[in-house]
DNA sequence: CAAAATACGTAACATAAGATACAGCGTTCC
DNA sequence: GGAACGCTGTATCTTATGTTACGTATTTTG
């Protein structure tokens, strides 16, 4: 079976003439870059001329030379996005449990790789500001999410709630909304209409919205302020939230930082309080 | 030093426009790959119009679209050949991100370490039991874990609730429990003395009592027929619930299949209701 | 609250990209 | 050795891509 562009290209290098052989072999070399400049470009690395590269593609089974392109890109996601774990812990775990685990492990490297420090800096700043009111929701399976991290930042600083129950109820706190609050929504596939208009709406008002999301965007990214885009594909029948879980821990303890003095003092008092 | 456009994005990201901004995310969400496309590719994914992303490549220092494509492939071929640099963002390396990652990496392991497959069929096993109800609950920071838990599990079979609201509206629901159900808790430290009393009450009654904790073990071990001790260390002022967060979507993912027959007629059953 | 400044999108434009037609050349087979 | 076939490159054409100008909406500032 022949399941990448490269391996195509290999099983049918031996019935090309000589000048496809040349397109073909400065793409192998380094593959699948050439493939994804210009025609002009691919054909004067090749030291052929454009018409050849575009009978090579032809060759090859594509109808034109975007579509050929299109194929490489989409392969290239591929394999940006299932990096390392394949060579790692071979023989580790044998069970069921490991793809799941492995998948999840991968997923967050990869949640994180897309993910600089100024960004989660920058949010875990505008979270510890305390001019205003924080608002958190989220959907059908990440409103948890949600929660927990509402169980958290209550504790370090005051004004945090959580958005529970039926939507005309959340609905209605949007007055209490201004553009000194910001609303924290967890929203994955399949995306949650209630959630985008409230989030518009939200919007509407001023609100700072930050958003996490899987990698492709909930339509909730048109809004945010702040967008965090997890990984959630996992060999199972749903979404794995994990990535998205760690990131929240990951900013709970940043904000948990920044406030420390203040925080310090909040969590004495509490205690006394129990 | 800024020395991968990645970097340049989130640097700047803070003094964009909206649009703009709108741009950034979506190409981070999964770099570079949305860079590589047409504008109008690009600016259909972003949900913004052509020109906002010309103006976003400009003030990124770039003279044109094609410079800025050249910049990203330069860099994708550059990765490409160097694979260990692909691990993770130079950015996040050694920045604030990265021990909170690695502990939580590394928890993970630990806690599936200590996990054998037997353990978590029988678990799973259990759970796709119909024999009975199942009943989740969970402490401070952790009942989220149960609501998530729940959420799934309440798709593919019936009688799954969760425990919510005041300590004495649970403690009533123990009238409901019999020898044929399950209890699943979530306790780690400190442990909840009402959860506790709890979970005795409900071991008297023949519940079979399955427990997510920590290292530690939460008194409620003594009663648990399944205890699944996950790591929760992490350099940050709280206790990780990730380890547990992804055991439970193992889990959840193994009841499912397990259920498939029947849980795929449920799950067609409530789409044709919404 | 008004006015200025900035940001955004629509639409027209220029350019560069990919596609095609055709002629020259080399190769191979009678 | 001559003729037929096939491969390759040059030149031309067409398409669609990136670019720019301008009017409107939005935000910011005095």
């Amino acid at each position: 079976m022949i399941s990448s562009i490269a391996e195509l290209i290999s099983d049918r290098i031996g019935s090309m003439p000589a000048g496809e052989r040349r397109a073909a072999q400065t793409l192998i070399a380094n593959y699948p870059l050439t493939g994804l400049k210009t025609v002009a470009e691919f054909s004067a690395a090749a030291g052929v001329s454009s018409p050849t590269i575009l009978r090579f593609v032809a060759r090859l089974g594509f109808q034109n030379y975007p579509e050929f392109q299109s194929a490489l890109q989409d392969e290239l996601a591929a394999q940006l996005q299932s990096p390392a774990s394949r060579t790692l812990n071979p023989g580790s775990v044998g069970g069921a449990a490991s793809p799941m685990l492995e998948a999840t492990l991968d997923n967050m490297r990869e949640t994180f790789r897309h993910l600089t420090d100024k960004q989660l800096a920058d949010i875990a700043a505008r979270l510890a500001e305390r001019r205003g009111k924080t608002f958190l929701i989220g959907g059908r399976f990440t409103d948890p999410l949600a929660r927990y991290m509402a169980a958290h930042l209550a504790i370090i600083q005051p004004d945090v709630y959580h958005l529970a129950g039926q939507e005309s109820i959340w609905r209605d706190r949007l007055i209490d909304m201004g553009k000194r609050d910001v609303l924290v929504i967890f929203d994955i596939r399949r995306y949650q209409e209630s959630l985008v208009r409230f989030a518009e709406k939200a919007h509407h008002r001023g609100v700072q919205i930050i958003l996490f999301t899987d990698q492709w965007l909930s339509p909730i990214a048109r809004f945010a302020r702040h967008v965090i885009a997890g990984r959630t594909a996992v060999p199972s029948a749903w979404d794995s939230s994990a990535a998205l879980f760690v990131v929240a821990e990951t900013l709970i303890g940043a904000v948990t930082r920044q406030l420390e003095a203040a925080g310090a003092k909040r969590i004495r008092d509490l205690e006394s309080l129990r």
